[in-house]
DNA sequence: CCAACACTGAAGCACTTACTTAACTATTGC
DNA sequence: GCAATAGTTAAGTAAGTGCTTCAGTGTTGG
């Protein structure tokens, strides 16, 4: 579920708003409110909030509400999916140049 | 170089596109021309191009041309910044839970 | 030399994004 | 109850994205 393509679209898109990344920031470092997750970005709550959709519409972000606050955490398992999507490739490739290497160093060895 | 918003921004940009990330993939598995990279895809080679342009300026994929071929090549580096950005927030997340499941547990100890 | 090859660049078009403002709903404290 | 609080929703707009086609440029094999 987390790693059909259409889900790393909405995560890595998600991702690549700076002020989104704030917003994951902050979470980060504990729950807070779509108030307090707005107070430091420079525009209107309802930018916020909009924002804070994409968030969650991702799986980036969960959120609850209990009276009139709308409380926001963070979902480690979809941000583990990004890292690990990611991981994947960049091992691929370091492992093909070890074996390259590997193989450089064999090939030298045969003179 | 590799970690200011605007970079993080082309970078996980770069990685919100299913073509894009398909081109990614195939380059883990080792360099590739653009004809190469663009065998797969269900889409004419000029967009190709305009894919791996942003790739490029994102840093992500580092490219040579000699004679007429122009061969592209992964650059771990930056996948390794990216897998870092999101790695240090979900860590900071899951270490603030275990704070706060020793608290609970300290807590319920001293009844 | 010249045709096929491997791209490259510009223009155009449909669609999406990141906001704004303004009007609204639902809670809460007094 | 009623004002302040916390958020939501809709509509509009300017700029950006992801293609397309078409007309190039430079390279190479025969």
């Amino acid at each position: 579920m987390l790693h059909d393509p259409a889900q790393l679209d909405l995560m890595f898109q998600a991702l690549a708003d700076p002020a989104r990344r704030q917003m994951v920031d902050r979470l980060s470092r504990g729950p807070a409110s779509v108030s307090q997750l707005a107070e430091p970005l420079a525009m209107s709550l309802s930018a916020v909030v909009q924002h804070l959709n994409l968030l969650e519409a991702s799986g980036l972000v969960r959120t609850q509400k209990v009276g009139r606050v709308r409380t926001c955490q963070i979902e480690p398992k979809a941000l583990r999916a990004a890292e690990h999507w990611i991981n994947e490739r960049r091992l691929s490739w370091e492992r093909r140049l070890d074996r390259l290497g590997d193989f450089l160093a064999e090939t030298r060895d045969e003179t």
